[in-house]
DNA sequence: TGCTCATATATACAAGTGTATAATAAATGC
DNA sequence: GCATTTATTATACACTTGTATATATGAGCA
């Protein structure tokens, strides 16, 4: 079980060059990447797949996974920043159709609930493989949510100060926003319809909770380190 | 690849019976248990153990195993259970030390992170296996974080009546400030002392905000709170 | 035509896995 | 003693895994 891996292969891997000679490569990253997505569901996580089994659902050869990715950990964080941009995209388009604090937070909750059932399982890598596999693939999922929070943020700041109020300690607030969502979705994924519902109204209230904290006065006490 | 297992071993296995003949056991589901919890660490999941990995490490046959579990997953929901009793217990202790509500908050969060450096690993388990391998595997998780909730509503509902005022949707916001703390602690799992304090003191403001929203008569104005 | 590349596959191997089957070990009751 | 019953181990098998090594394929260029 050595670790090292043929030199040249990895070198040339990921380099794509200018054309040169050489045979044309009919293999690409993307190939790989739909092969590993189809192979995701509610019991399959990133950190379960193995490389010949991607291999084979890609129709290739085991070791021409190592042409386009030094390992299955590499894949997964493609994945995964792959994953939450698509994501941010998505719900930065939602955001962006609303124009009062109060409907951002519904329809922002909307948005990621129907992502839920999206064919791509895009929502689902950054839920469920949230905090497993290796520190270089957690932290991809961490990076993915900072990204989130910092978009958010910046909404807050925005919106309170068009709503005339003052969000008390943006970065936290959205965090707290941030995470409550991830966590309530990472919940859904086992749910049906119904309780899926409930779950949403819940969520919401959840974040009007925060709001309204974060944006009460009577922050003075709290807002202070000690 | 069958399924199925030697049928007699697996019944006799989880009934202890009433001592008649045959041999003595000289393993119990404590030691496998043991076993286990020294193999999981910051990389490694209860998902990712083997079973072999698991009798060698508690030095016994493979086979064994089944005698005292049916599977590792079995093993798996075996560990949350006692993960989330002990956990139960611990915030328990700390909840009963306190009367006033603000200290519950920081004596909770206090506590909760505490135990991330504890030598058992009982809440790593119930932080970063979270959402993945089966569904058994999930629902025990999620039991589990929904008893820690049910306490916390009951304390939420006498604490706001002590203190004269009145906790809006008591389930939402047990349920918020359970999952939002769980959701910082598995953050809490990657960073140093220094990152986790500040960790620490951006989760109680969180939690703080939570609790303002719970006690505001509407959403629009905050009561004041101490 | 060859040479030299980049690319993809074939083959092979050591290691690990779950588990079926059979054997061994220790306790009971006769 | 012996048979019976339970607990544990030993052996074996078919299978998967990652990857090292070697080979084949096809393109550009001399």
């Amino acid at each position: 079980m050595t670790s090292t891996i043929n030199a040249t292969a990895a070198v040339s891997a990921f380099a794509p060059a200018t054309r040169g000679p050489g045979r044309r490569p009919e293999i690409d990253r993307e190939r790989i990447v739909q092969a590993a997505l189809k192979l995701l569901g509610p019991d399959r996580s990133v950190a379960t797949l193995s490389l010949r089994e991607i291999a084979r659902e890609a129709g290739i050869a085991p070791n021409s996974f190592y042409r386009h990715f030094h390992n299955v950990d590499a894949l997964a964080v493609a994945l995964i920043e792959r994953a939450g941009r698509s994501l941010r995209v998505i719900i930065g388009a939602a955001r962006q159709r609303v124009g009062r604090e109060r409907s951002v937070i519904q329809s922002s909750v909307d948005v990621f609930l129907e992502q839920l059932d999206a064919e791509d399982k895009f929502l689902h890598i950054l839920l469920r493989e949230g905090y497993v596999g290796s520190r270089e693939f957690r932290q991809a999922v961490e990076r993915q949510l900072c990204f989130f929070e910092e978009e958010l943020k910046t909404d807050l700041i925005r919106l309170s100060a068009m709503a005339g109020g003052r969000v008390m300690r943006p970065e936290a607030t959205a965090r707290a926003l941030t995470r409550l969502v991830f966590a309530m979705g990472t919940r859904a994924l086992d749910m049906g319809p119904n309780e899926r519902r409930d779950l949403a109204e819940e969520t919401v209230c959840m974040l009007r909770m925060i709001m309204v904290g974060a944006l009460a006065e009577t922050g003075a006490k709290t807002e202070r380190r000690q």
